[in-house]
DNA sequence: AGGAAAACCTGCGTGC
DNA sequence: TGCACGCAGGTTTTCC
């Protein structure tokens, strides 16, 4: 489900209501996510911040930090009054003032997980390329990760530890917008075209958390909805239909087990 | 080591 | 209507 976009809209979604709040318990209906969920030792504590780290929830508190992934679907709101658990809501967190945020995911690829030090050394995170929106992710740095790779450029970019954020729709789509075939190697792009790339990157992750902010659910009290906003793609999930740009057929092919739309006429 | 494939799950649409 | 199948916005683990 989730991109960098939408977890970033979820962040702040929940954040300004979960403000200076106090756990009171959590509840675990379905311990069984990616991985176990840990014991969470946060009850009477207060919540500091929400950060994000790639597509990682960081929920700060005085004694550790939790770290949640939404995986494909998983999504988070705020209850203000009790309400009745639906199936797939797996994990509510409990506040001192009778808010509930509940963690609700079908297919369970979400995570929750515990740390008690600096977690950008947990070792999920510990390796992830810096933040696409940040001044250390440049053309240097993709330089270096596409270098000497054969694998396809679409296929590169979703690897966490060259990019960051960007899942199956976004690399299909800034791929678009750059102009360059996903099935190139990684290593086959000149400085040009990695600068343009970059610069797609960048402005599609921000463009749709800007849409995400224009069309933003409530994410308090909604309908467990919450975390996904409509997308106006160029190709993805287009195969058939005409390029915006140049009106031929946008073609799909399936790389690393993975869809991939592109338009023959426009990339190369 | 890099790269390809399998693995973890449930739900939904399609076609027979 | 039922059922098999393929596919889904993710990422780690395993295997070659």
């Amino acid at each position: 489900m989730p991109e960098l976009p939408e977890v970033e809209t979820t962040r702040r979604g929940i954040a300004s209501h979960l403000a200076q709040a106090t756990v009171r318990q959590v509840i675990v209906r379905t311990p069984r996510l990616r991985w176990p969920i840990p014991e969470l030792p946060i009850a009477g504590q207060p919540l500091l911040a929400i950060e994000r780290r790639a597509k990682y929830l960081l929920f700060r508190f005085p004694n550790g930090t939790l770290l949640v992934h939404l995986g494909m679907t998983g999504s988070l709101r705020v209850l203000t009054r009790p309400q009745a658990v639906q199936a797939h809501e797996h994990v509510d967190i409990e506040w001192v003032d009778g808010r509930i945020l509940r963690y609700r995911d079908p297919r369970r690829f979400g995570a929750f997980l515990w740390t008690d030090s600096d977690p950008e050394q947990h070792p999920l995170l510990a390796r992830l390329a810096p933040e696409p929106l940040c001044a250390q992710f440049d053309t240097d740095w993709l330089t270096r990760k596409l270098a000497r790779r054969s694998t396809p450029i679409k296929v590169a970019i979703m690897d966490a530890q060259c990019v960051v954020g960007v899942g199956n729709i976004y690399a299909s789509e800034s791929l678009f917008r750059a102009g360059i075939s996903p099935l190139r190697p990684a290593a086959s792009l000149n400085a040009n075209e990695i600068a343009r790339l970059l610069a797609e990157i960048r402005s599609t992750l921000a463009a749709a958390i800007a849409a995400g902010g224009t069309t933003l659910r409530d994410y308090v009290d909604s309908d467990g909805k919450a975390g996904y906003f409509s997308l106006q793609c160029a190709v993805y999930d287009r195969a058939g239909l005409p390029c915006p740009h140049c009106g031929q057929v946008v073609a799909q092919t399936r790389q690393a087990q993975r869809a991939t739309y592109w338009c023959p006429h426009c990339q190369h």
